[in-house]
DNA sequence: CGCAGTTTTGATTTCTGTCAACGTCTGTGG
DNA sequence: CCACAGACGTTGACAGAAATCAAAACTGCG
């Protein structure tokens, strides 16, 4: 359980209302700045939806009339090819939109998939895109939440075409780390982390086996310390080198 | 010399209007767009600029004021590692911005470098984002230019992650094919190829030794023909066959 | 011509994947 | 309470894809 969730142990109603603002205000504070154009008020984003743990989220198809925001969990947006073979494009984190794109149009060939136990929100995508062209605070906090997933995505690309088994998964868990302290989920370099190693594979292009090997020698040369679905940072420099050198 | 050059043997002024509304007419009409917003009239944006191959077109820095885009030529935006290694993020071809994420903040570490030749033009991007949120056809002409953008950068993650060297060759050659072709640049399977082979192997996360090997393989099993900066596809149904295989 | 940037080719190495076995943990149901 | 199944993690032997190293041929261009 999150701490953002801790802190959310209030009545039944404005726990709902907190968890969006909450969450959102961290990286896109589209719900509040959505309340502020009067939009909260459909019935549609007054519902919490929840999924178990390793089930759907959410298809493609379901997203022609819907952008579904995370409350609380994490989630992986993932690619399936013909082959069995999957790709994560991005973990979503608490306050987390699926994609900025999903605003404009469903993508083709998209599933999002709960890692954890997963409450969202959905939003009438006409509505918020109204409100986004019609507010320009809520333009610019769409626009920055874009720039945000185009940069991932890109260091994603980086990653994937030029760096070792060692760099990318160092630089996951420096890069998960930097989006759970924006949204105060640290203390003390220790955070959860719920992602099995099949997670850290299909997202960095390995095998789970592979990765399994490499937080072996992590753990062995004392840079991290993992267990029961949290991991802490011990040595956090050397782990940086690790990430970017070359 | 690309096709949508040859079109365009007018006089100057007319040539760069034509120029600019024809080539971002492909795919992303924002010069036409802007014109009709009443922006051409600034001084910066009736400059055509032009950069020698091999040459860099801007970097990160020259961002902060200004949006371009190119009008001829083909351009790579590129990521240099620290220890010499290179990541093309993607491939600009004639009407292309950058990237449209350049609209909102200037990217931490960019270089735009041209393949062949590059003709572009600079447009103030305060001005831009005004038209862009002030009228509705520019807005959703940016937003269709987004969401490509995405689908690509996504689509590339995949091929990095999950694809062996021959998937992701085959795949970028009918990815730039269909990009061409919707500008017209394809006559019967064939058009102008300007690509190195190390350029290639920057995008897809080889080496220019490995890339040197597949094609060969793929000349020799007659699937396309590659020389004089020229490429034709043999065998489409072969070729497509083997980027989508798995 | 000569030179710098390409492309090709072959030998060898390294990284990561594949296969397989085994151990752990968790939850479920008898 | 125990047996069991399924998901997960670890480990080792081996295979294969691509990188690295090196040398040589080709290309275009000043």
């Amino acid at each position: 359980m999150t701490v953002a969730l801790k802190k959310m142990d209030l009545g039944d109603a404005a726990c709902r209302d907190v968890a969006c603002c909450q969450c959102a205000a961290y990286e896109l504070s589209l719900c509040r700045t959505t309340a502020d154009a009067g939009l909260s008020t459909t019935a549609l984003d007054r519902v919490v939806h929840t999924v178990p743990a390793r089930r759907i989220v959410c298809r493609s198809r379901d997203l022609s009339e819907v952008v579904p925001i995370v409350c609380d969990g994490w989630a992986a947006s993932t690619v399936t090819l013909s082959g069995g073979g999957k790709q994560i494009l991005s973990f979503i984190l608490p306050g987390d939109m699926v994609s900025t794109a999903l605003l404009f149009e469903a993508p083709s060939q998209l599933v999002v998939e709960a890692i954890t136990d997963v409450r969202y929100r959905l939003f009438n995508r006409v509505q918020l895109k109204a409100a986004v062209f019609k507010n320009p605070s809520v333009f610019e906090t769409l626009s920055k939440a874009w720039i945000e997933e185009k940069a991932r995505s890109d260091q994603l690309v980086v990653g994937l075409g030029r760096r070792s088994a060692d760099e990318r998964i160092a630089q996951l868990i420096l890069g998960l780390k930097d989006r759970l302290e924006r949204r105060g989920m640290v203390q003390g370099g220790k955070f959860d982390f719920p992602l099995r190693q099949h997670h850290i594979a299909d997202a960095m292009g390995l095998t789970p086996v592979h990765v399994s090997k490499v937080l072996s020698e992590f753990r062995r040369s004392g840079l991290i310390e993992l267990s029961e679905r949290s991991l802490s940072i011990l040595n956090l420099s050397r782990l940086e080198q690790i990430a970017s050198l070359r």
